[in-house]
RNA sequence: GGGGGUGUAGCUCAAUUGGUUAGAGCGCCAGCCUGUCACGCUGGAGGUUACGGGUUCAAGUCCCGCCACUCUCGCCA
């Protein structure tokens, strides 16, 4: 007999019975009635019911059996009696009748209910995680992470990808998030860098010859944390094909996610192509590059059917070059007047003056705001918004880029308190033709997403378009409103590549000091790519319906990227610092180098 | 760095307008119980109301400060 088990928890059946089996696990529960003892051994794979006699004599260990603690049972695999089967259990058919028990591992009280699933102070999970991840809706998701991670190496490799490690120590580069710094013993004050994610590596793949390169790739940014952003680190599911145009790259991603969220969750899913959304249009229409397209609203312009009215403090927005957005709301005429009080106090608590509407009921516009408008204007802004009676137009003047935020703002707000999001469906789209360049806060044109995308119209639109007008073959997927990941053609070419930064305002020294690798390689024949790379972790997120991202990853950092668990950051020894030629030198509102967690 | 929320027993929460000894469920400890499966029953222990000030006859409750966690803005090419 194995040392510690003949069967694990979850599977012994009616057709066991009889046999003499050997179980490790977790106390789950104990009930004691007395003159019989039940306990509920748990492992990763079920529960199993262990009976235990009075007469034996490690019934007396009693001490010993509190919950959480690892136990061995010896016994025999009985059937319950027909009034005792429990149906919810997979094992419920049968028990085991204990006839040896040893102590594995003793646990002292546990700070909080492992067998029970109620709330719990984060920052006490968060030290105790070995305990949380027990816990039943914690375990399933790692469960369902390593099942998706497993997946996507088999649709990947399937598909003629090939898994290559990138560095994890490499250089800082220029652009981008905050870097995590690694300093060098053997080369006195210079660093390495965590990468950000592996996208010089994989463009250095592609000009390497390997045609199809993919990896589930730790990337790594010092930026603040968010509820479907861990600070520190995060995974991808990295990718960059050689010769390919942004369709190939779409056609792989559309297969791969579609098969990922059929297989991984009941919800409905978009059949494949994705609808592909310009990211003007998103703007305009969402006021967000990553709309939720499960919510059926969209924002409409009325700037003109505005201008001339008597509405002055619309009209006056207007004449200053403003505009009036607008969002029809079918069926919500009659709502109470609380929801459109909270609705003015929500659009105001985003930056807006406030919140117009018009109300058409029984046949009449109801408004503070539709004496001022002419009949004429009324009939416009009902046939722009495709309202009749029962429906609702809200509108928002400001300055364009303000009117398109807080409309798109109150857009998810409605969506949200009108119940118009379907929680049982995956709402796909790619967002499609971002600009290259945009205004940085001083003015002055700045590259406004990867500097590596290649520019659409090559040369020619480099040469002769308004910079700001140049679009890039640069594209986001996007999910439910949750970005999953930008990707872009690259720019290979390095002709290319100094006349896009010389408009961004770097001279060819810039590129070939900032960029060393990547500008060499490509004078030695580089084939056109192009790539990607979703977000692991946001994808479990949404397969898992979980809220925030520390639910799906195993050992999380807390917002302010501390390891409760494990004591990261912590202070080291002074021979370290001497070794790394380092000298600490705190910030004055710290004299004392500050406690390591836990 | 800014804004919002939360902080009361090991855990989750309650405590009327500022007013008696700060309560409940779970957990823990002790006892009882032969068919439970979140077993049940009886009893018990457990509190610097995060922390530090202040107002008041009186503060968990009001004010100021501070800390922690979280959501968010900035940030995330």
């Amino acid at each position: 007999m194995h040392r510690y088990r003949t069967h694990n928890c979850g599977e012994l059946r009616d057709g066991q019975i009889g046999q003499t089996v050997k179980l490790s696990g977790w106390i789950n529960s104990v009930r004691d009635h007395g003159g019989i003892l039940f306990i509920d051994l748990r492992d990763h794979y079920g529960l199993t019911q262990i009976v235990i006699d009075p007469a034996q004599p490690f019934y007396k260990g009693v001490e010993h059996w509190r919950v959480e603690s690892t136990i061995c049972f010896v016994g025999k695999v009985v059937a319950r009696i027909p009034e005792a089967v429990n149906p919810k259990l997979a094992t419920g058919a049968i028990e085991v009748v204990a006839e040896e028990m040893e102590v594995l591992g003793e646990s002292l009280v546990i700070p909080f209910q492992v067998a029970k699933d109620e709330d719990c102070n984060e920052a006490l999970r968060l030290e105790y995680r070995f305990l949380d991840l027990r816990r039943q809706s914690l375990h399933k998701n790692i469960v369902l992470r390593s099942k998706v991670i497993a997946r996507m190496r088999e649709l990947m490799t399937a598909k003629g990808f090939m898994e290559i490690q990138t560095p994890i120590l490499t250089s800082s580069s220029p652009e981008g998030a905050r870097d995590y710094l690694v300093p060098s013993r053997i080369h006195p004050g210079k660093f390495y860098a965590l990468p950000q994610a592996p996208q010089q590596f994989k463009q250095l793949l592609m000009t390497s010859g390997f045609d199809r390169y993919f990896q589930i790739a730790p990337c790594f940014r010092d930026e603040d944390a968010r509820a479907d952003r861990s600070p520190g680190e995060f995974y991808q599911l990295d990718m960059e094909m050689a010769f390919a145009t942004q369709d190939d790259v779409f056609a792989v991603n559309e297969e791969v996610l579609h098969a990922i969220f059929s297989e991984f969750s009941d919800k409905m899913i978009d059949n494949t192509p994705f609808v592909r959304i310009p990211f003007r249009e998103a703007i305009e229409k969402y006021g967000s590059d990553k709309p939720d397209l499960r919510n059926p609203l969209i924002m409409q312009d009325a700037t003109e059917l505005f201008r001339d009215c008597d509405f002055k403090a619309f009209a006056g927005v207007v004449a200053s070059g403003g505009a009036v957005k607008t969002i029809a709301a079918k069926g919500c005429a009659g709502q109470p007047r609380k929801f459109f009080d909270d609705m003015i106090k929500f659009a105001q608590s985003v930056g807006s003056k406030g919140l117009g509407y018009l109300r058409w009921i029984d046949g009449e516009v109801q408004s503070p705001i539709a004496k001022f408008l002419s009949a004429e204007t009324l009939n416009q802004l009902k046939e722009l918004g495709g309202v009749g009676d029962g429906d609702v137009m809200f509108f928002i003047a400001d300055q364009k880029k303000e009117a398109t935020e807080i409309g798109g703002a109150v857009r998810t707000e409605l969506g949200k308190r009108l119940e118009l999001i379907d929680a049982n469906v995956f709402k796909f789209c790619w967002i499609v033709d971002f600009p290259m360049y945009e205004l940085d806060d001083e003015g002055k044109v700045a590259f406004s997403h990867n500097p590596f995308s290649m520019p659409q119209g090559g040369m020619d639109t480099l040469l002769n378009k308004d910079p700001l007008d140049i679009l890039a073959f640069q594209y986001d997927i996007v999910c439910n409103g949750t970005e999953l990941s930008s990707g872009a053609v690259r720019n290979h070419s390095p002709e290319l590549m100094i006349k896009a930064f010389d408009i961004a305002g770097y001279g060819k020294s810039v590129v070939e000091s900032k960029f060393p690798a990547l500008y060499r390689a490509f004078q030695y024949g580089a084939p056109p790519h192009a790539g990607i790379a979703p977000g692991v972790d946001r994808i479990i997120m949404l397969l898992a319906d979980q809220p925030n991202i520390r639910e799906v990853i195993a050992f999380p950092m807390n917002q302010k990227a501390q390891d409760l668990l494990m004591g990261a950051p912590g202070n080291v020894e002074p021979n370290q610092l001497r070794d790394l030629h380092l000298q600490v030198k705190l910030p004055k509102k710290a004299e004392q180098p500050t406690e390591s967690p836990a």
